[in-house]
DNA sequence: ATGCCATCTGTAGCGGCTACAGACTCAAGC
DNA sequence: GCTTGAGTCTGTAGCCGCTACAGATGGCAT
């Protein structure tokens, strides 16, 4: 199993992880620069691992600082479980307040459809809305 | 009304946009050109209602490109109102992808955290979700 | 004259990719 | 052996929407 020998397309097709994308993983320092055949990048189950886990970071939202912080922690043993915990949970803060101004914006957006639909309206209620009326 | 005259600065202090990004504004063509009072530009009535409008449509997290859009249907009449209307129909289609998007983050974030504080866990339970466990 | 603030232009940086151009490597088919 | 095609390589530039400088002017008060 260690001695898996991939290309570069085959550990995208593995990860979901596009080629471009790995590459510049590899420039920022996010993933080790893996030994080569020829000019070729060779990697084994450890790099498919490491960027399922990445990519699995970045799903949820987590920065690239974030995963590199989450990467480091994941080494560790139960000590770091607890700066793990305080990284989720800082990040979840953050992921909760980007829905409350999501929500916003979606209130009134539909509201503003749905006056649009009810029609009746002295010019068009977004419209108004943008132009700096007081209401909705 | 029609006759103010206010300096960049008083336009940021009364839209609440920077400096910065009025001046961007201007180079990508989002707001005119403004006349010049020596080499300073002059602001007048309806500029301050143009920022605020990108201001409020920012907001409501329209694209420039779709603000800009937005813009040149404002000074339309009737026959925009239903082109405004899809525009704001799309992106709130956007906005709530977006939501869901987050909301699945925050579903697995507020698991982890919680299994985390649960403890028992043989390792970190957001690590063994990252990780590529398949539960959670 | 001297500060000091505001404004000016132009350019570069952020995050997180994505999209090229132009060179090379390698295996298969004829 | 020669070509063709797919894969890979490096390096650079672009995307969005700002933000942050540096370094030059402008205008006003002391």
């Amino acid at each position: 199993m260690a001695d898996l020998a991939i290309q570069i397309g085959e550990l995208s097709r593995r990860t979901g992880c596009n080629i471009e994308t790995i590459r510049y993983y590899e420039r920022i320092g996010l993933l080790p620069a893996p030994p080569r055949r020829g000019r070729y990048r060779s990697y084994g189950a450890k790099d498919v691992g490491r960027l399922g886990f990445v990519r699995r970071a970045r799903e949820l939202g987590f920065t690239l600082d974030q995963v590199r912080a989450l990467l480091n922690l994941s080494t560790g043993g139960q000590a770091s479980c607890a700066e793990v915990r305080a990284l989720a949970a800082s990040h979840l803060i953050d992921v909760r307040a980007r829905i409350a101004d999501l929500k916003r914006m979606e209130q009134v957006l539909a509201d503003s459809v749905l006056a649009c639909d009810a029609g009746g309206d002295p010019g068009c209620p977004l419209i108004q809305a943008l132009s700096g009326a007081e209401g909705l």
